[in-house]
DNA sequence: TTGTAAGTGCTAAAATATTAGCATATTATT
DNA sequence: AATAATATGCTAATATTTTAGCACTTACAA
């Protein structure tokens, strides 16, 4: 499993794949324009690079610079992190994890209604146990 | 703003924290059991130490052992932490973050009900826009 | 071309985090 | 009240992370 563990990355580490993968694709002056704290140009670089080392990033060039993105994709990195609140926080439990995004969310009604539909397909479409 | 950011805190900082929340009360041995790449005991009770150092932890004495809890409560820690993954991941889409989170549980009929019902309630109750 | 601005590669210093171990305290038991 | 078992308090060594800086490269414009 070489998934988005946030529980092998360092503090640092773990900043830089979250702006990677708000993102999407990210120079190294992205990086330092988003980074808490922001450490030195060089810093981030080493960072990406080390990054990059453990598997979590490529780059390619773009012009004379790197523009790098994650090796895995968004979706399935998200997915785990989900996974992981939701167990820490939520008692695994859908409907407190769900409760939680729908307050503090304010949502229009039509969203509401979308996601309503939404898991009426669930019901329709994939019927467990 | 004291939230339970998991920005500060170190690889080891964070997975006890994620015990603690998962667990709600720890003790040193408690930990241990559920840290990956176990270190010794001494190591953790350093580790607890700074957390409380922090001011993410208090202990109270319970016997001759110390339980360990989170100064802030769950909810709230849960809350700080589903909105990162929201905003990191999911594009800050409700609803992309509920199909996921509803697409990977594979849950009853019973549950996906009462989860319609929730978001009826929210569209009933805090009307927006 | 060649100068310059804006990159990268690499290395090593500095700062933090992680760890173990020894000394001391507490509880329960005999 | 002495002992054994199981805690904690503290300190210092070790390992890892974070950082800066110098040498080199590339793209572009004069």
């Amino acid at each position: 499993m070489e998934d988005y563990q946030a529980v092998k990355l360092s503090r640092r580490e773990r900043q830089i794949m979250d702006i990677v993968y708000q993102r999407g694709r990210v120079s190294v002056a992205d990086v330092l324009e988003d980074l808490p704290d922001p450490p030195s140009y060089s810093t981030v670089r080493a960072l990406l690079r080390i990054l990059e080392e453990k598997g979590y990033l490529t780059h390619k060039k773009d012009g004379k610079r790197y523009i790098y993105r994650p090796t895995q994709p968004r979706h399935q990195a998200g997915r785990f992190a989900l996974k992981q609140i939701f167990q820490t926080f939520f008692d695994r439990s859908i409907e407190k994890t769900v409760m939680t995004l729908v307050s503090d969310a304010d949502l229009s009604d039509e969203e509401l209604d979308r996601l309503s539909q939404l898991i009426e397909q669930a019901k329709k479409g994939d019927p467990p146990s």
